[in-house]
DNA sequence: TTTGCATGCAAAG
DNA sequence: TTTGCCTGCAAAC
């Protein structure tokens, strides 16, 4: 169930550890067999991330586009690296940098002989982090769609929503469809498209949010949250949001999604005093400013947190903040 | 122990 | 518009 920021840090994985060696592909549970047939060992040459997709191209002109929807997950394992600020956000790793900044943790350095150290990744939910020391590779968990092992790692796509081999054209296609991503656009670009195309609607600015050909990345948690710190009430129309107001929340979400992707973590009360930042950083519960607080006073003026159905998800915010 | 919901999309009807 | 994905989690029994 990621947002945008979890995607980044998937293709990271695979640039890390899964580029320029030969892939061992298949399907454990058989639903992608022909798929994994055509890029059985071949090579990763790039994983890029646009909004919630991923695409990993192979030495053979093929591409592997995964989207994992609602929970949809990546599990790694093997000889693999984890961002420090992670491992010791879930309290699994004892090594933290005092600057709670992105310095990988090397959690293996494998020192010797035999095979990889068993380090398991989960990626999308929480990034769940198991020291393991079974065999490798280890055995598939679950309804395996895909399996992509070196001789080193392994990556397990388990509940995808879409997985699927394209040709270039076919990406090329499916990222034209797609708003402008802060971590694939030139922040500038990015922000005149998003003004240019809100500015043109009557559709309320929070089902704009949500919309991928609008601003790529944005999920339910994201939408509320950059809602409520622009103070914009959702059911605006995007032309009736002031410009200024537009451009406030595509530079929001840029600096949103660099945090995410640095801390592995939805942070979106960022600007509280370092203490309440640390706390709201320790426990899962208490980390957003309106997202899943039905009822629950607003953390500015004690309203009741509103809640209401829209485009199928639910919708959160302060109706006073936000009138 | 069981139930119901969920950070989302694509395909079926 | 509804269903499938078929998972993980927390809340409710």
């Amino acid at each position: 169930m990621p947002e945008g920021h979890s995607v980044h840090r998937i293709a990271r994985q695979f640039e890390r550890h899964f580029e320029h060696v030969p892939v061992a592909v298949s399907s454990p549970q058989g639903r992608f067999a022909a798929g994994a047939a055509q890029l059985d060992g071949h090579e990763i040459v790039q994983a890029k991330a646009v909004g919630k997709q991923m695409f990993l191209e192979f030495d053979n002109g093929l591409w592997l586009r995964v989207h994992l929807g609602m929970y949809g997950a990546w599990d790694f394992a093997g000889d693999i690296t984890v961002d420090a600020t992670t491992a010791s956000a879930n309290g699994r790793m004892g090594q933290t940098n005092q600057r709670g900044t992105d310095l990988a943790a090397h959690e293996h350095s494998l020192s010797s002989i035999g095979a990889p150290r068993l380090t398991r990744l989960r990626m999308s939910e929480q990034e769940k982090l198991e020291p393991d020391a079974t065999s490798f590779p280890p055995e598939p968990i679950g309804a395996v769609r895909v399996r992509l092992l070196t001789p080193t790692a392994v990556a397990d796509l388990r509940g995808p929503t879409a997985c699927e081999v394209q040709t270039i054209e076919q990406v090329d296609a499916a990222i034209a469809k797609l708003g402008p991503d802060p971590l694939v656009d030139d922040h500038a670009a990015g922000e005149e498209r998003f003004t240019a195309v809100v500015r043109k609607k009557s559709t309320p600015i929070a089902l704009l949010l949500m919309d991928q050909s609008v601003v790529s990345g944005i999920g339910n948690v994201y939408r509320a949250e950059l809602l409520f710190r622009a103070r914009l009430n959702p059911f605006t129309p995007g032309k009736e949001v002031p410009e200024q107001t537009v451009r406030g929340l595509w530079r929001d979400w840029v600096k949103l999604l660099e945090l995410g992707v640095q801390t592995g973590q939805m942070l979106t009360m960022d600007d509280l005093s370092p203490e309440d930042h640390r706390k709201a950083l320790a426990s899962r519960a208490d980390r957003h400013w309106v997202y899943h607080r039905t009822g629950e006073p607003c953390r500015i003026c004690g309203t009741p947190i509103a809640m209401q159905e829209l485009g199928g998800r639910k919708l959160y915010w302060c109706p006073k903040d936000q009138a």
